[in-house]
DNA sequence: AACTTTGACAACCGCAATGGC
DNA sequence: CGCCATTGCGGTTGTCAAAGT
């Protein structure tokens, strides 16, 4: 026993409007208003069709006062904008924007600025993948360095089990240095990666050294978290912020290091969304990863930055321990 | 020229919220 | 307060034209 049909669907006509029956609708109403009854409104004007049909042409074609296509780049840059804070409110953001309707920022949304925002996120890759491939020669060359911190918050999940290859030290009581002396050996280091699974670094804006040991330090923790095992719903949000433009990256990782594809199909899954899950089926690993949405639900984190924020505050409790690099000396 | 694919837009569907009784 | 009709919303699907093969 399923609820009652809003109406008669055998004798209701669906599909595209003609001009007579908008003709009809737009006059009644212009002149009677709808009756405060949308569902009776077609059989006092003689249209079959649904009362919602009838309101939904209303609101989103016939209503004065409508603005049909031809976005300016201030809406987009509002849609995106309230896309990003808000989500997929369409209606809220159909009311910041005059004589637009929820339904055509949706499918402007659906079928442009998604778009839009994945090629300029790709531009962005392409810049950052080539970063960071010079960076790996320099890593190639250079393969001990020391990371100094004036402020290492908490390194409690660093796994002590691997000090064979990687050595941690206190400085002094403020600082504390990680030392690398086995980078070339990739297994060592991927051991050590995958089992960081809470690490996470964010970027001091007032680091004050030398280019190239910035990019390595960005890149290393960058890396400290693509890697990290993602488990389900705690470590997607983590990823989906540090990870921001470097979508490229783990591909070089995989050149980089021998790794189990399933953790990282899995990690970039919960990154990428469908696609990425695409490419997982065809590597015939496994893709039980639920995703976020079989939509767009988090393109915001690609491209606005804002985001992030509310992205870190939406973690579960626990996740991130922060890394705050302060000062570097390259050895 | 015929067929297929892609993109844009319109419309539908199902569910949750709302409000009257 | 609960029931039920109606409304509003967001996701999804359908349709059609343009572009590509």
């Amino acid at each position: 026993m399923g609820r009652a049909p809003c109406c008669d669907k055998a004798n209701v006509k669906k599909g595209p409007w003609s001009p007579l029956e908008d003709a009809k609708l737009k006059t009644y109403i212009e002149q009677h208003g709808y009756g405060g009854n949308w569902i009776a409104l077609p059989q006092k004007i003689g249209l079959k069709r649904c009362g919602k049909s009838c309101r939904l042409r209303w609101l989103n074609y016939l209503r004065p006062n409508i603005v049909h296509g031809g976005f300016s780049e201030e809406e987009e840059d509002l849609i995106c904008s309230l896309y990003d804070s808000i989500g997929s409110r369409w209606s809220i953001i159909a009311a910041q924007l005059s004589g637009r309707t929820d339904n055509d920022i949706k499918n402007y949304w659906n079928t442009r600025l998604k778009k839009k925002l994945i090629g300029k996120q790709r531009k962005y890759q392409q810049t950052q993948a080539s970063r960071v491939s010079s960076l790996r020669q320099e890593m190639k060359r250079e393969p001990y360095f020391t990371v100094a911190s004036g402020s290492l918050t908490q390194t409690s999940n660093w796994p002590s089990e691997h000090n064979s290859s990687v050595h941690m030290q206190a400085a002094n009581s403020n600082n504390v240095s990680i030392q690398y002396n086995d980078l070339n050996n990739q297994t060592s280091l991927m051991n050590l990666l995958l089992n960081n699974n809470a690490v996470t670094a964010t970027f001091n804006s007032q680091i004050a050294c030398d280019i190239p040991f910035q990019q390595e330090q960005q890149a290393y923790a960058i890396t400290m978290n693509m890697v990290n095992p993602i488990n389900s719903g705690s470590g997607t949000c983590l990823a989906s912020n540090i990870f921001q433009g470097f979508e490229i990256f783990p591909n070089d990782l995989r050149e980089l290091v021998c790794v189990d594809p399933q953790q990282i199909d899995g990690s970039m899954q919960s990154f990428y969304g469908m696609e990425t899950m695409d490419i997982a089926n065809n590597n015939g690993s496994n893709n039980n990863t639920p995703t976020e949405s079989t939509s767009w639900g988090d393109i915001s984190s690609f491209v606005y930055s804002p985001n992030l924020v509310s992205d870190y505050e939406g973690c579960p409790q626990g996740i991130p321990q922060t890394i705050t690099f302060e000062e570097s000396r390259y050895f």
